[in-house]
RNA sequence: CGGGGCGUGGCUCAGCUGGCUAGAGCGCUCGGUUCGGGACCGAGAGGUCGUCGGUUCAAAUCCGACCGCCCCGACCA
């Protein structure tokens, strides 16, 4: 393509509201244009690269045996009611209505009329098992858009769903879905990590997400030398704390700490580190049943785990009004001791205490003392508090264990740009989808799914591809392979030798973006450096002395000349990396 | 949803304690000189100053409402 013929702006000036380096890039080389928060338009050059994304991804489910559909962004609202996702899945489902006021939604994903098509149209065992994909728009009206098309609320998605006679069988793809995933990446050109994932409300062990590795990434991930890895979500932790030494415990003792409730302000007052707190927070879970869940100061709470250890469907925050109630008095100020009992007192019922195991570790620890503006300290296990469940339910961090092998796990940053699932029956079995095994038994399907973000892939690339200049494409992504530059374009010679080069290579398979403008040779090599294609040629007057053409790549400091019909050299290259 | 900021040619922004014809740089068009790392000179095109309403002799400028955009927060007591 000629640049001159071609649509391609791109700009100095950083526009003001791009925040992370993926999303400057892509709007200075003219790859992607804002329309509104959240919402991009993608130009030729974002569009070819987006395109490449997806053949990759095509190719290499249609290698495992992947079938291509196509379905509606606009779905029914009475299919979403069946899962009962109508009602869950919140603000973020853009719900619709059409001229009959008939209530629609706006695709975030696909589960539900995928499932329900299956229904439709498979019944027997000897059609399964079956991998289904599409790709698609989709909508997903979040909070707070951000990092340009990384997290956009319209963005473009690979998801496939797998339908199966066993759960055998259904772990068999897991594992082949699993390998698909690691060759499309690394066709990709990207550093990633497949890490073991929450599986949330849905339950079950088997989530892994695929992470580019990116300090700008919004995921942590927990991993360590001996393999393992997951994101902080589900990270566990090896548990390895003793119980202290009762000779060492302090009498117990209240102590007034007026309007001061976060560990932060209490650990000032008191001046004692945050470990040696005790966190309290009361949760409600399936069949309203109240969680109180402790932890120490400076740890955070994984609500994953703790719906894990419990096997709940649902975990939310107690209500403020609710948890006073329980202690009978101000927010902020409970404790693990004698607290079951003092909800009784007050007409309440709390029906489990779990605790992080860290906690046994804590000598003379501080809590709330379940009265107003008062703390207490010097709290012992097993002396002062007792306790229902000991679990690991911390989010890991900084100086926990590896589970599998005890050294100490590291942490990174990535953005996460697939996830593979084991589904079980949950779908299956509300929409319905049986099929008949070869008994004439009616039995339910095993369904698997798996999404690749193929817009978030694009940025994820950039976001891991690039220097001061711009960008720096991994070739099989890149939205042409070659950046040609002819400097002196008023002059015929050169002109018809870029023309013949331009030519030869168009006629070789290999996409050029040739500049053919009447510009100064400083603003082509600072556009060639943006845009960021692998390979960049210049034909001059200079180079044509030798009949030759400068070569450069884009990755490397320093360009070479080679003779100008010895291109099919740099042609075998580029086809051997493809 | 709470707090903060912003909305002025395609882009980045100045002007805003009311006052003359609304500015700069980049980009764009035309002419000329330049030409291997974002040149220079000259001439142009392009704006209902987010929208609606109010105050005033006079509003980009002050006031109000609305719309849009951005940032922080909205689990961890």
């Amino acid at each position: 393509m000629r640049r001159t013929n071609y649509f391609l702006n791109t700009i100095r000036e950083t526009p003001s509201d791009a925040d992370n380096i993926s999303t400057r890039l892509m709007i200075k080389s003219g790859m992607i244009r804002k329309l509104a928060s959240g919402i991009y338009e993608w130009l030729p050059l974002g569009f070819r690269s987006l395109k490449k994304v997806e053949m990759i991804v095509r190719q290499e489910l249609d290698k495992i045996g992947g079938i291509e559909v196509w379905l509606p962004v606009i779905q029914p609202k009475e299919l979403w009611l069946k899962t009962g996702r109508w009602n869950v899945y919140g603000k973020e489902l853009l719900r619709i209505k059409d001229r009959k006021e008939q209530e629609y939604c706006f695709a975030p994903t696909a589960e539900e009329v995928i499932t329900d098509l299956v229904r439709k149209e498979i019944t027997s065992y000897r059609q399964l098992p079956i991998l289904l994909y599409q790709f698609g728009l989709k909508f997903r009206d979040e909070i707070r858009p951000r990092f340009g098309v990384m997290r956009s609320r319209e963005f473009y998605m690979k998801d496939a769903y797998s339908f199966h006679i066993s759960e055998e069988d259904c772990l068999k793809w897991y594992q082949k879905l699993y390998d698909c995933y690691s060759s499309i990446f690394k066709r990709c050109g990207l550093n990633f990590k497949p890490v073991e994932a929450a599986t949330g409300a849905i339950g079950g062990n088997y989530s892994h997400e695929f992470m580019v590795l990116a300090d700008t990434g919004e995921a942590d991930i927990a991993f360590c030398s001996c393999g393992y890895a997951a994101n902080v979500e589900k990270a566990e932790i090896k548990q390895s704390e003793n119980l202290t030494d009762p000779s060492l415990f302090e009498e117990l003792r209240d102590v007034e700490t007026p309007d001061l409730y976060t560990v932060e302000d209490v650990s000032k007052f008191l001046s004692v580190p945050p470990d040696r707190f005790i966190k309290t927070m009361f949760y409600v879970g399936d069949d309203n049943k109240v969680i109180l869940a402790l932890i120490r100061g400076d740890h955070q709470f994984n609500e994953n785990k703790i719906m894990k250890v419990l096997n709940l469907s649902l975990l939310e925050k107690l209500t403020e009004d609710e948890y006073s109630k329980i202690i009978g008095g101000k927010v902020g100020f409970a404790g693990p001791i004698s607290i079951k009992d003092i909800a009784q007192k007050n007409g309440k019922k709390i029906d489990v205490i779990i605790a992080d195991f860290h906690l046994k570790g804590v000598l003379n620890g501080v809590s709330g003392a379940n009265k107003d503006d008062k703390h207490t300290i010097n709290i012992n296990y097993p002396r002062d508090y007792s306790v229902d469940i000991w679990a690991d339910i911390k989010t890991a961090s900084e100086g926990d264990m590896c589970p599998k092998c005890g050294e100490k796990l590291r942490f990174a940053k990535g953005i996460e740009v697939g996830q593979i699932f084991k589904l079980g029956t949950k779908y299956s079995s509300k929409l319905e989808c049986y099929y008949l095994d070869e008994n004439q038994q009616k039995k339910t399907m095993e369904m698997g799914c798996y999404g690749i973000g193929i817009s978030r892939t694009v940025a994820a690339a950039i976001e891991q591809h690039n220097d001061e200049k711009g960008i720096i494409w991994p070739l099989a992504i890149s939205p042409f392979h070659i950046y040609m530059i002819t400097i002196e374009t008023d002059d015929n010679e050169v002109m018809k030798k870029s023309q013949y080069l331009y030519d030869k290579l168009i006629n070789l398979g290999i996409e050029v973006l040739w500049d053919d403008r009447d510009e100064r040779p400083g603003v082509k090599f600072n556009d060639a450096d943006l845009v960021g294609f692998p390979y960049r040629i210049v034909v001059s007057q200079k180079t044509l002395l030798n009949g030759e053409v400068e070569v450069k790549k884009r990755n490397e400091k320093l360009p070479f000349r080679i003779p100008i019909e010895k291109i099919d050299d740099i042609v075998k290259e580029i086809k051997s990396i493809l």
